[in-house]
DNA sequence: ACTATGTCCTGCGAGC
DNA sequence: TGCTCGCAGGACATAG
């Protein structure tokens, strides 16, 4: 469900929620589970830890835990640990949720009624819950530390940069800003209206876009993304973000979820056509 | 190494 | 009303 201006809208609505929250104790559902690490290793690290914030990686959710309380800190005498005297401390432990096409992570009262597809619960302090819901279980829960995300961030890549990451591929410039391994965080929704403010067809193979075209892209990706945040998401279908509220960047849609109406900018009927197995969106007018 | 394709799931709306 | 079909905002494994 969620590209990045959703998971940026969910991240701030956890965190100005949860944040400071201690997890007491977490649920995970029946098999199959929808994790990447182990259960035990979910459990073990989440339990008793302090939620020192909520942010978002590329299309992740990142819960940055600490160890609660002074009693946590290492007492600095008898066996103190040796060897590794140049490594850094150990990287504070995270828990990294992706929502996949479905998922949902709410803040509820521990009273209310679980949901269907509730996959995870982590009982809070407060006496509320997060609980993890997942129809279609494409989600995915893990941990780790010093999380990164395998490609850069939109919003902070640097224009140079995004114009090494694309040239030369072979591939549709459309499957290119999908993989997540060159830029994190762009899905079908973004990277079509993208390409439309970029004036550049999905279907082109990423190798013969000028460095021209490939400017103007980096800059429409970067102002779409940051419009679409601004507006709290896009709300398809039934996208919420933690407060239970909705975005209005779908308003602003000029291709995606159009065809065959008229483009915007040119009353063209805007064409739909299947790209690296996605719906694609675009103004055969407008893009070249 | 890069690229194209199939697959994992459930739910929804359209059309009959 | 109820059925089937196609489609859905993602990411991986696999094969070429």
């Amino acid at each position: 469900m969620p590209e990045l201006p959703e998971v940026e809208t969910i991240a701030r609505g956890l965190a100005s929620r949860v944040a400071g929250d201690v997890i007491d104790s977490v649920w995970l559902g029946a098999k199959p589970e929808p994790l990447k690490s182990t259960a035990a290793d979910i459990i073990a690290t989440l339990e008793s830890k302090r939620i020192a914030q909520v942010r978002r990686i590329g299309k992740h959710l990142v819960f940055d835990l600490e160890s609660r309380g002074p009693a946590s800190l290492p007492v600095g005498r008898g066996s103190a640990p040796k060897a590794r005297t140049s490594a850094p401390r150990s990287r504070a432990a995270q828990w990294i949720v992706h929502l996949g096409m479905t998922g949902r992570m709410l803040v509820c009262q521990a009273d209310e009624p679980v949901a269907k597809h509730t996959h995870a619960i982590a009982h809070l302090a407060s006496g509320r819950e997060l609980r993890f819901v997942d129809p279609r279980r494409f989600g995915r829960l893990s941990v780790a530390h010093g999380f990164r995300a395998p490609g850069s961030e939109p919003l902070e890549v640097e224009g140079e940069c995004f114009v090494k990451l694309f040239g030369g591929r072979k591939t549709p410039i459309k499957s290119a800003l999908l993989n997540q391994k060159l830029l994190s965080g762009v899905g079908n929704i973004y990277a079509d209206e993208s390409l439309f403010r970029a004036a550049v067809r999905p279907q082109r193979r990423a190798a013969s876009l000028t460095r021209r075209e490939l400017r103007r892209l980096y800059r429409a990706v970067q102002e779409v993304l940051e419009e679409a945040i601004a507006l709290g998401g896009s709300s398809v279908s039934d996208y919420v973000d933690a407060d239970g509220e909705e975005g209005f960047f779908q308003l602003q849609h000029r291709v995606y979820g159009r065809a065959g109406e008229p483009c915007l900018v040119c009353k063209t009927p805007i064409k739909r056509r299947v790209i690296a197995g996605r719906s694609s969106h675009y103004c055969p007018r407008c893009q070249h």
